[in-house]
DNA sequence: TCTGGGGTCCTAGGACCC
DNA sequence: TCTGGGGTCCTAGGACCC
């Protein structure tokens, strides 16, 4: 029987402002300065950048805007995947069950760490103290009894600190959050919910499930309910088989050439089935993915007979894509073009989110 | 404030089948 | 003219995450 109640025993561990902190590791002079990682777009910005108002996701013209003396890093991916690497063979050895959630964030189950390993706090502490002194990053971890209660933990105790919120205390924590600062309310959700005059987590809590779904349909109102519940039984899930491969890039603005477009295509796809042969993968549905002027986007997809990593294939499926959706991209000015594909072999077909109440394992 | 590159999950509707 | 009940697969789109 599966048992979700109980103690705090979920950690989620993040290294704090990843890219920029591998940089600052790498190049002391940067300690202490504002770091930004990437150009185009911010990836990462050291917690003296933040101090500025640079967020990641920010464009890096206004970045330079609102700190001009910020160091510009540039990004080498082999930095990034060695510590990532070392920063999990860490987590693996503190904890038996790991669950990756990007390059530098996981979340991990001490519930059946055995006796030796200490409280769910003693293991946090270590943690920390291990990822400092062998991978040189700070990370900040959060303890809670769910999944949903670790991440905010972790959020709220950032950077370079550590949270346990105690079941009895969890409530309070959550009710005390802005509902956009919740994990899983986007800003479309919180967008539709401050329209009702709703703010906080813990005004949400007070509604019923009903109520939710009459403002935000049925799918996104239940998954509110049961957050803002903290009904939350999604377990630790060790090794969960990828579901898709993609690659994009965006364009310029302006007029693209269909001879251009055709080139991009050839090496997102390219890019796609490298990747693909070098983990034996494969996969049926191909899809395009295009992105406008305006932000507007459509995706376009076509299921084959048989799962396939072959360039020739892949590549077929997405002229065809590319050629019906000719007219759209005529009109609207196309700005990002990207392939992926999905159903892969194998990899099993999808709805995994546990996040249910109702359900009654055996 | 105009936004990169990589993913995940959920839902609705239509086609098709028994 | 009215029209059951169950299921799967595919496509498109929306939303969210790091």
């Amino acid at each position: 029987v599966f048992v979700s109640d109980g103690a705090a025993t979920i950690l989620h561990a993040d290294v704090d402002a990843f890219f920029a902190s591998v940089a600052q590791r790498d190049d002391p002079c940067l300690l202490g300065l504002p770091v930004i990682v990437g150009a185009g777009v911010v990836m990462a910005a050291s917690y003296e950048a933040r101090r500025f108002g640079i967020r990641s996701g920010m464009g890096g013209a206004r970045a330079r805007r609102l700190c001009p003396q910020a160091v510009i890093a540039t990004p080498g991916w082999d930095a990034y995947v060695d510590a990532s690497r070392e920063l999990f063979a860490v987590l693996h050895r503190l904890a038996p069950v790991v669950e990756r959630m990007g390059i530098e964030e996981a979340f991990l189950d001490v519930a059946r760490a055995g006796p030796a390993a200490g409280s769910p706090r003693d293991i946090a502490v270590r943690l920390r103290a291990e990822v400092r002194d062998e991978v040189g990053l700070p990370v900040t971890v959060g303890v809670g009894r769910t999944k949903l209660v670790a991440k905010m933990a972790s959020r709220a105790a950032k950077p370079d600190g550590l949270l346990v919120v105690s079941p009895d205390e969890e409530r309070a924590f959550l009710n005390a959050l802005a509902v956009q600062e919740l994990w899983g309310i986007g800003p479309a959700i919180a967008k539709k919910l401050h329209l009702q005059g709703l703010s906080t987590v813990g005004e949400l809590a007070r509604l019923d499930e009903a109520t939710l779904v009459a403002i935000l349909g049925t799918g996104p109102g239940r998954h509110v309910h049961l957050l803002a519940q903290n009904r939350d039984r999604r377990p630790v899930q060790p090794n969960r088989p990828r579901r898709s491969y993609g690659a994009q890039r965006s364009l310029r603005r302006g007029r693209t050439e269909p001879v251009d477009l055709d080139e991009t295509l050839v090496g997102l796809v390219d890019r796609v089935a490298r990747r693909m042969h070098a983990t034996g993968a494969a996969g049926r549905t191909i899809l395009l993915r295009l992105r406008f002027d305006d932000y507007t986007r459509i995706a376009r997809s076509h299921t084959l007979p048989e799962a396939t990593a072959e360039r020739e294939p892949i590549l077929a499926a997405t002229r065809m894509l590319l050629a019906d959706a000719m007219a759209l991209i005529e009109r609207e000015g196309l700005t990002c073009i990207g392939v992926a594909v999905a159903n892969l072999a194998g990899a099993g077909s999808g709805r995994q989110l546990e996040l249910a109440i109702g359900d009654q394992p055996e």
